[in-house]
DNA sequence: TTAAACTTTCTAGTAACTAGAAAGTTTAAT
DNA sequence: ATTAAACTTTCTAGTTACTAGAAAGTTTAA
C-alpha cells in the first residue's frame, strides 16, 4: 500500500503519516524500488490505533505510551487504565473551564440588548 | 509603571505584554530615558481588558475586534453580542467534543479490570 | 561598592500538524 | 509512443499563543 491508500484506509492524512514517522511515533516503513513508502497490515493497524487514540484526546506522548503497552505482552491492564484515567481527569478539567467561560458569557449576552446603540454590558465587563 | 509592575497589576506576564506589543495587539508604550517601557493608566486598562477577554476564551483575533469595538464610540452593541455568541457556539462545540471523548473513555475504563493481567478492553478498542 | 533584581533584545522551543514548492514516478488516455 | 493527471518524494515555513533562556545594560538596596 502506498501512502495515499494508507491514508484513505486509516483516516490519517498522508502528511500526518510522514509527520508521525519523522517524530518517531511510528517506525519507518519499507520503501519500494521507486522510494515510495510501502505500508503493510501491521503499519495500517498501528495507524488506525493512533487515529482512534487521538480522536479520544490522547496526546502524541500518551500514544507513545499506549503503543508500547499495546506491544508489550507482559503489560498489566492497570497501566493502561491509569493512562486513560489521567486523560479523563484532564478532559474534566477542560470541560469545567469551558463551562465556566460559557456561563459568564451567556450571562453577559443575556444582558446585552444587541441593537444599534453603543451601550454594551459585555464590553463593560471586559473593561472592568 | 515599568513592565514588571504592569504585569503584577494586570496579571499579564511581562513576556506576554512584550509579545502583545510585537504582534500589534497593543500599541508600543512610551519609553523612559533608560529605554524601559512606561505604562500609563490607559495601557493598564487595555491589558486588564485583554486578560479578562482571554480568560473568557476569546482568541487574540477576537480580542483585536473587541478592542476596536471598545474604542469605537459609534459601535452597536449588536456587533459585540455577535462576537460573543460566536464564541459561545465554539465553546459548546468543544464541550460536546470533550464529552463525547469522556463518555467513550469512561465506558472503556469501567470495563477494564485494572489488574496485573494483560487483558485490556481499552487497548482492544484502540486496536479495532 | 557590589550584588540582587530589574530591564532590554534576540533566538528558539512548545503541540500537532498543515500548506506549498520543486522535483521525480506511475498510470490512464490519447 | 506521448503526454497529462495523479501520484510520490523532500524541504521549508506557517499555524496559536505564548514561554524559556541567554547576553547585556540599568536600577536599587544593603
Amino acid at each position: 500500500m502506498n501512502i495515499g491508500e494508507a491514508a484513505v484506509h486509516t483516516g490519517v492524512p498522508a502528511k500526518t503519516i510522514r509527520y508521525y514517522e519523522e517524530i518517531g511515533l511510528v517506525k519507518p516503513p519499507l520503501r519500494s524500488a521507486n522510494n515510495y513508502r510501502h505500508f503493510d497490515d501491521a503499519s495500517i493497524r498501528t495507524l488506525q490505533f493512533l487515529k482512534r487514540a487521538r480522536s479520544l484526546g490522547f496526546t502524541i506522548d500518551d500514544c507513545r505510551g499506549l503503543l508500547s503497552l499495546y506491544g508489550d505482552r507482559q503489560r498489566s491492564s492497570a497501566d493502561v487504565k491509569a493512562l486513560a484515567e489521567r486523560r479523563v481527569m484532564q478532559i474534566d478539567k477542560k470541560i469545567a473551564e469551558l463551562e465556566g467561560m460559557r456561563a459568564t458569557l451567556s450571562h453577559l449576552i443575556a444582558q446585552c440588548q444587541g441593537d444599534e446603540r453603543p451601550d454594551c454590558p459585555i464590553l463593560d465587563d471586559l473593561s472592568g
